[in-house]
RNA sequence: GCCACUGUGGCGGAACUGGUAGACGCGGUGGAUUCAAAAUCCGCUUGGGGUAACUCAGUGUCGGUUCGAGUCCGACCAGUGGUACCA
């Protein structure tokens, strides 16, 4: 009688027996190798969706792979706990956020635990933990105090009816998601940390970042986006009252086309701009206009290129007697360079689209060697070329005419050469309640004041209601009123809370001692960080990890470490994705349709749905499916292989019941061949008198293990999974061939191997399986198997034998024989259907790669 | 708009530094078992042509480098992530 393989149940019993051992409490004793691996914390939003099942299962691959492999593991887990979704939720359903936040923690720790992840559950902490908060303020009065933090006026999205700000995802096509009104630009104090200080540094330690993705390098450096280029003084034709000002200073990184230009644009926020409209309704109208664009990037790119003529004019400072009009354009931004640019439409794509609106000159100054046609109408040509059109620069390429120009312009002293960055400092304060306060207190008399460390926590007050639009710290006068520390007479406190980025920009130090009052204790945090792998979405390639590595940087400067890069190595996984379905009234969950063959029903009415290509699972198109309907279903190790499964850790994962369905019926398949096979006991001295054909099969399964391995510590878990299953469809073919004492100990070290090899991937029924074979210590005590490498290097090698680079047959030679050339090319001219086409036509090269591959060209 | 990535059978994907395209799996299909079904097991499964040995084509599209390109280079198309207040 069979036992039935009940996942659930032996899933339940482990975890207990696991829990009650301690079995994953990091320590650093004895003599083994500290490793921290740490998955990207998440945001308690409720219940853990499949994009946490992902990250949290190939961290914990990597955490049980080390463990095997004879380290201490560092494995911990925390809550990103701030942030706006409780704000939302308290609005929507009266709910305290601290509530909200504390329930959806219960909830999640205890899916967690339910997938069987690997971690020190004694590390735990939430970033809204009082004892995080007072931390998180002592660090910023540290960087305040190291000039690292300071407060300054800056955008922000305002609602004009609800009165309040707004982030970016509240602003929906220029409007207000709950007003709905035309969303404006206010200026409001703000605080920042100084990221830009560290701009260079921030790029250049990129080369460093040996076990980081490429990917999120090249990223990181296109976003700090440093330029080498030059300002210049043009200077006004007309003294004009109204403004304050003789010259117009512009900043270029392609000076080399300074012939071409034919107009000057200044930003909406220019100080020019600005004295212009004090007496000027319409341009007053233009900027305001201007003002109502938003706040993101994207949304200033693909606003139409509008602009106003200021009826100003500049002398050209190298083309004696010409004259460029300056314009107040959309598309120029206070925040980057100077704020003004001189337009060459010829050579830069925004210019040309503005020149073409505004029926601008268009010359060319740049020759593209690769098109015949001079003209340009709707695409700048924004290549190097040969400069012509250009005086003295003619017949130089680029890079020769952006240093001439860069010299005559410092020779002339109306100009200099400057280094811009397009990164700008960081924004960390917002307007809202739900996040750390920032603890600092604004007196009339004193200015910017800190709370001083004897008085931290700010901790946020409790009795808030969340009817009112708004920041409700704003309208809560017992809280914000305080006695200046200086000066002791009435003053306020700073309303604002800190950018749950700057949470999660140093919760990594704070794991090896989460209790400690220092926020980062340097006895413990030396033992294990940086980590030595942090795993996360690809979609914080850049915020989050940038800031995280300006922040470790300060954390540096104000003494609380000594490094300055804050995760040695970076991986970045693709997300979670499903299928589609919409019917008449609307997008329908993947639990509610049945399929007949391709085509997709509705289960309640056998309405046909229409099936989309598979997406990220999102709320909003309801393809989502939940991780804990997978574990009731089938188990925490089903749902876990087939994580690993199919899709490599980087890419996008598509979901499919069937992949689901597969996984599990392979450890049914696993579990039901463990107990009807009679093992016996390990004897593998006996394995030194194999036979050849034996042998064979032993170098089979070391494959396998080597390319398990191989594939596990590239991170290609996938290719793992694979090699681990092509190793048990080996051996369970083995039971047809006729048993002898040597193939029983061959058999008994492959299901050995294998067990441990997949017991990171499904802990559970490996550990069952293991007391099947070995009932004396926990499989996760063992050690990794190792590849016997004597038995692999008596392989034999087949190499291909191609004809004009086509595969014609193979030939199979020993390892001893792999530099032989001769032989190798002897034994393919000797193949039937290779002689027969190399007597037909005499070969005129052949090209023998030893041991690999043999062309004959024809 | 800009930056980055991805594109291989019906589907997910494999192929180490350019060297046998399709490992491993899903689905499909044929068979075994069964009174029947489910489950399980075994075979086949890129497309075209051929009774067959075999042969031609084939890694988003077009072009290039090379004895040889899924892999390198150029241009294009499509999808995805980020775009500084979602986390």
């Amino acid at each position: 009688m069979q036992k039935p393989y009940i996942a659930k149940k032996i899933e339940t019993k482990w975890q207990k027996e696991w829990q009650k051992k301690n079995v994953y409490r990091a320590s650093s004793k004895n003599d083994k190798k500290n490793y921290y691996v740490l998955e990207m914390f998440p945001y308690p939003s409720g219940k853990i969706h499949m994009g946490h099942v992902r990250v949290y299962t190939l961290g914990d691959v990597l955490a049980r792979y080390k463990r095997c492999s004879g380290y201490n593991v560092l494995h911990p887990m925390g809550w990103d706990a701030f942030g706006m979704p409780a704000e939302n939720a308290a609005f929507e359903n009266k709910i305290h956020p601290a509530v909200w936040t504390k329930q959806n923690i219960d909830n999640m720790r205890t899916q967690l635990k339910a997938m069987g992840l690997s971690y020190d559950w004694d590390l735990e902490f939430a970033t809204c933990d009082p004892l995080y908060i007072e931390c998180q303020q002592k660090i910023f009065l540290d960087f305040y105090k190291n000039n690292l933090a300071y407060r300054r006026k800056a955008w922000a999205n305002w609602d004009p009816v609800d009165q309040t700000v707004l982030s970016n995802e509240q602003v929906i096509d220029g409007k207000g998601w709950r007003s709905g009104a035309k969303v404006e630009r206010r200026k409001l104090p703000q605080w920042f940390f100084k990221i830009t200080e560290y701009a260079d540094d921030l790029i250049d330690s990129l080369d460093e970042l040996k076990n980081w993705s490429n990917q999120v390098k090249v990223m990181q450096k296109n976003w700090i986006g440093r330029s080498e280029g030059l300002k210049i003084e043009f200077k006004i034709e007309k003294i004009n009252k109204q403004i304050d000002a003789e010259n117009i200073e512009v900043y270029t990184t392609r000076p080399d086309t300074i012939y071409g230009a034919s107009f000057i644009a200044i930003a909406p926020d220019h100080p020019i701009s600005k004295s212009l409209a004090a007496s000027n309704k319409e341009l007053q109208r233009f900027i305001s206009e201007c003002n109502q664009i938003g706040t993101s990037e994207e949304a200033l790119e693909k606003e139409e290129k509008k602009g106003f003529n200021t009826l100003i004019k500049v002398f050209h400072p190298l083309e004696e007697g010409k004259f460029l009009p300056v314009y107040v354009a959309n598309f120029v931004l206070m925040s980057y360079g100077t704020g003004a640019i001189f337009g060459v439409p010829a050579h830069d794509q925004r210019d040309l689209d503005f020149a073409n609106k505004l029926n601008l000159p268009i010359k060319v100054v740049v020759k593209d060697t690769s098109n015949k046609s001079e003209k340009i109408s709707k695409v700048a040509f924004t290549g190097d070329g040969e400069i012509i059109n250009s005086g003295v620069l003619n017949g130089m390429n680029t890079s020769e005419a952006k240093s001439h120009v860069m010299n005559l312009i410092e020779n002339k002293k109306i100009g200099k050469r400057s280094k811009q960055f397009r990164l700008h400092d960081w924004c960390a304060s917002r307007q809202r309640y739900w996040g750390c306060p920032v603890p600092i207190i604004l007196c009339d008399e004193c200015g910017i004041v800190p709370v001083p460390i004897t008085q931290l926590p700010v901790l946020l007050p409790e009795d808030v209601t969340f009817d009112k639009i708004g920041n409700p710290l704003d309208y809560h006068e017992d809280w914000k009123s305080v006695k200046c520390p200086k000066c002791n007479k009435n003053a306020k406190r700073e309303t604002q809370t800190f950018d749950t980025f700057v949470d999660s920009s140093w919760y990594a130090l704070r794991y090896p001692a989460p209790n400690s009052k220092e926020p980062i204790d340097k006895k413990e945090m030396i033992k294990w960080s940086p980590p030595d792998q942090y795993v996360g979405g690809i979609e914080h390639a850049i915020l989050h990890l940038l800031y995280s590595r300006f922040f470790n940087r300060g954390l540096k400067k104000t003494k609380y470490v000594d490094f300055d890069e804050p995760f040695k190595g970076l991986f970045c996984q693709g997300m979670v994705c499903h299928k589609t379905f919409k019917g008449p009234n609307g997008w329908v969950e993947p639990e509610n349709v049945r399929f007949r063959g391709d085509r997709a029903f509705l289960k309640s009415s056998n309405q046909e749905l229409k099936i989309g290509r598979s997406e990220k699972m999102s709320k909003s198109k309801k393809n989502i499916v939940d991780p804990m309907s997978i574990i009731d279903k089938y188990g925490a190790d089903t749902a876990r292989l087939f994580m690993l499964s199919d899709s490599p850790p980087e890419r996008d994962l598509d979901w499919s019941e069937n992949g689901v369905d597969g996984c599990w019926k392979y450890l049914k398949k696993i579990w039901g061949h463990f107990h009807n096979y009679k093992f016996t006991q390990p004897n593998f001295s006996i394995l030194k008198d194999a036979s050849e054909q034996q042998n064979k099969i032993r170098r089979e399964i070391h494959t396998c293990i080597q390319n398990t391995t191989d594939s596990i510590e590239s991170f290609r878990y996938n290719s793992a999974v694979a090699s681990i299953r092509k190793l048990s469809n080996l051996l369970l073919n083995l039971d047809n061939i006729d048993s002898n004492l040597i193939l029983e100990q061959i058999i008994l070290e492959g299901w050995q191997s294998y067990l441990i090899m997949l017991s990171p991937i499904t802990p559970h029924i490996a550990e069952e399986l293991w007391l099947l074979i070995n009932k004396k210590s926990s499989i996760l005590l063992q050690k990794w198997p190792e590849v016997n490498r004597e038995l692999l290097k008596e392989q034999k090698i087949r190499m291909a034998i191609q004809i004009n680079g086509k595969l014609k047959n193979t030939i199979e030679i020993e390892q001893k024989e792999i530099k032989d050339r001769a032989l190798q090319e002897s034994k393919a001219m000797a193949l039937d259907n290779i002689k027969s086409a190399t007597t037909k036509k005499k070969p005129k090269k052949i090209i023998v790669i030893p041991g690999r591959v043999i062309n004959i060209v024809l």
